[in-house]
DNA sequence: TATGAATGAGTCTTCATTCAT
DNA sequence: AATGAATGAAGACTCATTCAT
């Protein structure tokens, strides 16, 4: 009955995902994930209090999920590859995508800050690809922090447009290559 | 008559300013705007017929005030300057911000898209200011337009940033001298 | 419109008075007051915060009409009388009683104390015409306070039995006679 | 079986009783019941249909073990004495008084009226010990059953009291002693 | 016997919107 | 042009009761 209850909490995060990715974080109602997610409007009372818990359990999956862009093999100009197509995935992501929910939750200002954790977590594996990178002399970097904040800022940036007004795959094409060139030894 | 009226405007506009600025766009209600705006629950709707039309006047006059960075007069590097200082203050803006309310407003997809029309703006003040700096020799650019994209995500992403976890009046200088440096013909 | 508003407040606690009456207090819900006082739902809320509320200028209301039993004047034992029989009333009253509303009230710890306060001011007014008495030579009293709170004792557990399993008009008389030859100086 | 019934029976009165002491009863849920009772939701329904009918077991023990104030040996004097010490451990009784949910029944006006067989009990106990005092001289009453209601109502008020606005030790000795001044045969 | 997940009705509360004045 | 009382439709949450296991 553990064993119920995950798979219950599997239904109920399956459907709450859909939601949140269709209407964002604060337009979400308890009804609007129970209906569909085949649950009584009591019953998600017994595995959640509120729709914040709710979301907090579907976004760390999310972030879980869009986290690993590191293979932590391969050479330094590979992983930075690697990383990049998957930012690049997560930015033009049409269906499941929770940035919205994320970025309303976050300026909500309650509870926990994944985007804070989302960033520095993308700050450190970029700042260490670029330092062994440097060491290797593949990449010339002055400072490798601040070129990983740099370009976290660049990924930043384009999730928000591509959520609003949208982006182009070859925009966001054209960005990477242009954070690849400016790592470049020349 | 219509004068006065325009100043009821003024002055529901002003408080509804201060209500967005605070609440963001989703979580502000009628009652919200009406209490303080010196305007009763039903009067309010003779001049708007909801929050979102409320919102409208708000943020285009913030926009608006937002705008004015390019002095069009003196050289690009110093037009430069004043446009990412401007910048900069937005960024940094505690009291007053319509940022949080102006992504939400955006990510509901519903009305008119402010934030496209923000960084077209932004795009096109920017890589006029950059081509003139090619011309004159000051800066160096392969691609005025990349690169003002290119600008204008940093900023994104910073104003982002400073409204959810944070940002240092210290990291934005770091990135503008980063920027200018890129542009600045070595 | 402050006439209007009171005047809805009065329709209200008409309504509401009958209710609390008929339920008690721990069982009557804004849905009971609402219905037949000829308002809606949310139009309780313009006047009361929730049933607490009500039931207290339900109350007060009432316990204001209970205590007008000293009229100030005539002999002691005329206003002894005169006490006992308002007391008689209020223990055989039907309709309208708010007694088990009062005491579920009480008894639920929350809020003010108005059993405190009505039975203080019975022993008050009661122990004020005893001792007037003694001084006229008409009642006896060793401790007119004392005497006033065994009967006051007496009145509330009448008044309990009254709501509970019933009292007979010829017992209150019996009790209320038995009270009246103890203070009379034989 | 049955044994095993039996058993579980006590732990969910143990527990209810507990909980009926605390919150009285018409705020008393299921879940209340069934929380630290070892049993299950379900499982109490195997035993009881509802709240009432556990209140009603637990109360009939209560009520059982407030009862047998009369010892039935000794003087009209020591049996009345032991009759009054054992109202005024009831009276003054903190934990585990069910008084409050005693009254909030009763006064439901649903199923069995414990109430007057509580006080029925108390004034036949009585009258009968005022009797065998007055035959064996040591009382003196007109109406011995008179007198034992009279008791009986003080009693009442007092344990009212004692719920609501709180009572002392001293006040209810005094009453007592009052009580018995009256009856002694001058 | 026993479990505890699940249901659905009921209650509280808020809010956009209307309307008589 | 203006008021603010009033409405009714959601939404959050709780609880007695049922039911598959």
């Amino acid at each position: 009955m553990g064993e119920r209850s995950e798979n219950k909490k599997e239904l109920i995060l399956e459907k709450a995902s859909e939601v949140f990715s269709r209407k964002g974080y604060l337009g979400v109602t308890m009804s609007d994930i129970v209906s569909g997610a085949g649950i009584s409007r009591g019953g998600l009372y017994l595995y959640y209090t509120g729709t914040e818990e709710v979301f907090r359990d579907v976004i760390e999956g999310y972030l879980a999920a869009c986290r690993p862009a590191d293979p932590g093999a391969g050479t330094p100009a590979e992983r930075l590859a690697v990383f990049l197509r998957e930012q690049k995935k997560r930015i033009l992501r049409k269906k499941g995508s929770l940035e919205r929910a994320l970025y309303e939750y976050s300026f909500s200002g309650q509870g926990k800050d994944y985007m804070k954790a989302d960033f520095d977590e993308g700050v450190r594996t970029l700042s260490e690809i670029i330092a062994s990178g440097v060491d290797s002399g593949e990449f010339q970097s002055p400072d490798p922090v601040r070129d990983a904040e740099n370009i976290m800022y660049l990924l930043l940036g384009m999730r928000i447009k591509a959520r609003t007004f949208g982006i182009r795959s070859s925009e966001v094409d054209s960005e990477i290559l242009y954070m690849i060139s400016l790592l470049a030894s020349s």
